[in-house]
DNA sequence: TCGTAAACGAGACGGTACGTCACGTCTTTCG
DNA sequence: CGAAAGACGTGACGTACCGTCTCGTTTACGA
């Protein structure tokens, strides 16, 4: 236990709630306004909070929405480990799918789209979101490569690209959905494949 | 032989040179600017042209942007016909790539991005490039199938999306490039499983 | 003493500087320029001041250019107090001739005429200009009448208008001018009809 | 007499049609909208008229205007002459007040007012309203001064300022009507002054 | 009875200025 | 002395009209 009183900052603390009324904010303007029309005067607004304060935190509006999205990421989709390849994928992908088409697609399009604007923002999202994305999928592969369920030389970036690379053109094109039919068919290609 | 006659449109007729100066300089504005630093009232400067002029014909800058795209579209990837599905779709996917790799590639994005924020601009997008490509691609794996390359009950939307998906997917986060192996190793995939 | 203390506004508060940079330039402005000649946009650029804080100060260009007359209508023409009528009344209405002959005299017209199209600017004219004024010249009459050089039930309201309906008519149509003969015979005739 | 035959234009005459439907749908224009708001283009789509067709035969709206004005002009205001001065002026000003409290006064302010603006209508409205007017009233005041009624030596264009002064003057600060009290006051003051 | 030529309607053109919006920064006061 | 508040300069937005131009059509004279 710490006797010692931490030395306090001078000048007027940071206000913990002031953050978090940005994102609780902003968690709101998403569910009546579309990500294209939120602006930093509106969330400041909306958020009871300075501009200046907005721009202290995040350097632009897909930050911030990226903060929202990160704070309930994880609860949308686990890694799965049935100890079998076409289980775990099927969990997976349709977790992934599922998670897309029932609200959260909307605001990941959008993100992604920003990313291609903004480099700055384009790094963020990619090492927060797709890379990480990316890296538990291979995991989810690297096992079932280890129990001899793909080939032996199996490209795993490959098969990767080769399961979110429809998932995103599907969202993002909007000509089919990412229904189970499609969640099987793409975990019985990368099966075969593999 | 036509008797009817054609009903001229009243009025000043549509300034052909305004049009393709529009065009123009889009072209030339792209190559030193990126697409999301063009403004209609710079579009219309360097056109030497009107904005409302620019605006009679065009609702945004998307719209300009996807008809310079356009006139060019169709120089850069035909659709080969060798008799063999799987050259047919190493040239096809090949070309698709070079095309993205060489400089199409940073507007297409974009377009895409633009896609997803601005719903009218969405569908004439998805018509213009999107379908038409996935229907020569289609056509082009209908083929192979009708020569046996391919199995009967093969699923050719799913494989077009197998072979969009990761490109696009590829070009939008740039975690890996469009390059010859990844050009063969969709093909593969695709023989292999259709 | 004053122990309430005035609740300063919180922000930033309203800049002097650019309230000043505003009229004075629009001062100068209006010796190279005509006052129909004036626009926002020009105005904006001259002060170095951005459109908007035009437009949060000020409805329209007529008020800013009134804020400028305001400024120096009252060094132009004060109110005489000789102890006789007629030499009230000749440096008076003296005054006010020269004021509108030595170059007040376009601008105020611009004003009187802005009035007639725009029912917000002409209240606020009328009564910073014109009533102003009137009341100005019937303190005048009054201090007249009650000496006695004028009838005692003289209607000075009319004998206002008599006043300044010829000055307003002859600088508004230019037939002739507004000269020290004129101001002679104004005078002359209020003093005999009163 | 003159035998010559007057050498006809060659080419499509001038469209009578079209000159009466301007006045017309500009007449119609001005009861339900304001004279400020009328554009070119609202005028050419009202009258079923090219813009070019309005150009070729006004420089501006103000002139097209004033020619409606002009065709209802001498309706409204005759000159009387019923042998005394003072029945001739109360008949007179009474009728031009009347003409201007009973509609006519909102379009000759704003006429009055586009004067203050545009040198050349300027010109055009001052001959055609203003001194035609005058005129006429200068020749009333001249009958009457032939018969005695004025002094040998009053100033007339003077008297005639006098008059129009005050009307002019109210008509367009509307600080007080111009009603019958009004007229006779006038009247009065000038048949004392004379 | 036709060809010619001017005036017509329509409407697109290059422009200018409008009034608004959001940006990202700057300058206060308050806690 | 940092956070909040809000005014600031900037610059693009999309719109409204401007006055000009270029069409194809209509009309009435003169050859």
């Amino acid at each position: 236990m710490d006797i010692h009183k931490v030395k306090p900052a001078p000048g007027r603390p940071r206000s913990q709630q002031a953050m978090e009324a940005v994102l609780t904010a902003v968690r709101q303007l998403l569910q009546t306004t579309a990500y294209k029309e939120l602006t930093m005067e509106g969330i400041a607004k909306a958020a009871g909070v300075g501009k200046p304060t907005l721009y202290r935190w995040w350097p632009n509006i897909a930050s911030i929405v990226m903060d929202v999205m990160r704070q309930q990421a994880h609860h949308d989709v686990g890694v799965p480990d049935t100890g079998s390849l076409e289980s775990d994928l099927l969990l997976y992908i349709g977790d992934t799918c599922r998670s897309l088409t029932q609200g959260a697609g909307g605001i990941m399009r959008s993100l992604m789209a920003e990313a291609q604007f903004d480099d700055g923002f384009a790094q963020i999202f990619r090492e927060s979101f797709i890379s990480s994305r990316r890296a538990m999928l291979i995991a989810l592969l690297q096992r079932g490569a280890a129990r001899g369920e793909l080939q032996k030389d199996a490209d795993l970036e490959l098969l990767a690209d080769l399961c979110y690379g429809p998932i995103w053109y599907r969202l993002l094109n909007g000509h089919a959905s990412l229904d189970e039919p499609f969640v099987q068919a793409i975990t019985a290609h990368i099966i075969m494949r593999g």
